[in-house]
DNA sequence: CGCGGCTTTGATGTTCATCAAGTAAAGTGG
DNA sequence: CCACTTTACTTGATGAACATCAAAGCCGCG
């Protein structure tokens, strides 16, 4: 079992203005004392399914996975996080239990702020409640899009969507380090792990990617990006 | 092509309460001023991809799908609602423009409410802000677990639960007109037209269901049930 | 009454899951 | 640090699920 350590303030948060940019100093010191600011190492489940729901996070650094476990102990992704993203801020205004559980893929910093305390800003504080609002769009038109898009794809379109955002929105580079496991992608596409193993191993063959151990290199931008369109 | 008729008030609007009823007398008098009631007939086109997004709609009869048309001409549907459902409530936050188009299925009474009036109402009505984010939170919930199950499943469990929506989300009875087409189904459940009749038609041999015409009779729920969940 | 869209069935090939078997890598306890 | 165990990765073979192509009947509508 691994140990979860508490850390410092976060005043000159970056991220502070994605959501908060409209709260005044007297609001955002509310907001400050009611939250926790945490630290998950790698593979620790931060929420499960199920657990009462009444506070959501948002990422500092790190990654996160979404997801459920069926009947069979199978697991099924719904999304991905990057840093900068409000995780379950979808959901807590209309849930009372978290209705995805929510696992680290690497080690992760995030911020955890009461519901009670966003909803009272969000009654008192109109600009506030747009900032909400506003991003409660971007972040279903995300997931919705996402998925809508990959369910037109075959294996091949899928694979390149997701070795692509990795790519573009999460490390900005052609050159990284793979944070997810081969059965994680299948896990995301619904697809069989041999399967996505066979995608990228044809990948590798038509010299689009290239593998060096968790490494993994674009070499076709351009092809792998069509394929993700196309495919 | 057909004519849009504009029809008269709606002070006693059944849905009032489902997004509206933290109003004031005042503030419901301005919605009303701004608000425009359209019937729409069967195959009408509401709102194209692309159009600038400056109002929502709720339906208060009827049915509609929204949908995106590939490259090749081919609609994707990503989505049905039915009388009640607030129609791109998603979307007025953070789009300028429709993401996706929208049809209608059979004749439909829409109210159509600027975005403007509903963003002055968030910021100066609290409750009402309240309100706007746990139905936004509702929305997208539907949507993304809707698309989520179905990914799991096979060509019978998306159509058994297709059926299965008309029957109890919709018309809450075994008994209905099927208000879409075969194509239709296939379009949102991303098949092939051929093979979602040829699953409808094991339906029939396996008396899980009945056809007459564009009617059908579900007789074995249980089972349908089952197949929507396990197949 | 004829045209176009919807529906249906069959035949064929492609895409994908599953099973099997083995290698490599990573974690675990002594 | 090494033996051991588990998990991740890989490839091949086989069959199931699904798309596609083709042909024909049906039905509503102008």
């Amino acid at each position: 079992m691994k140990i979860t350590h508490t850390i410092k303030a976060c005043e000159n948060c970056i991220f502070r203005n994605l959501l908060f940019g409209s709260l005044n100093q007297q609001e955002y010191r509310l907001v400050n004392s009611v939250r926790a600011e945490k630290v998950f190492f790698k593979g620790e489940i931060i929420k499960h399914e199920g657990d009462e729901l009444t506070s959501f996070l948002y990422l500092r650094t790190g990654l996160v996975k979404l997801y459920k476990t069926d009947h069979a102990q199978k697991d099924h992704i719904l999304s991905i996080h990057k840093p900068g993203d409000f995780i379950s801020l979808l959901h807590i205004f209309s849930n009372e239990f978290y209705p995805y559980s929510i696992a680290t893929l690497e080690k992760t910093e995030v911020c955890e702020v009461s519901i009670d305390s966003i909803k009272n800003l969000i009654k008192t504080n109109g600009n506030f409640a747009i900032d909400v609002v506003k991003r409660m769009g971007m972040i279903s038109d995300e997931v919705i899009s996402s998925r809508f898009d990959k369910a037109q794809l075959q294996i091949r379109g899928k694979v390149a969507s997701i070795i692509l955002y990795f790519a573009d929105q999460v490390y900005q580079s052609h050159h990284f380090k793979l944070p997810v496991t081969r059965r994680e992608i299948a896990e995301l596409i619904a697809m069989s792990t041999e399967n996505v193993i066979r995608t990228m191993s044809e990948f590798k063959n038509d010299n689009i990617l290239q593998f060096n151990g968790k490494e993994i290199i674009i070499s076709d931008y351009e092809r792998l990006l069509n394929i993700s369109k196309m495919g």
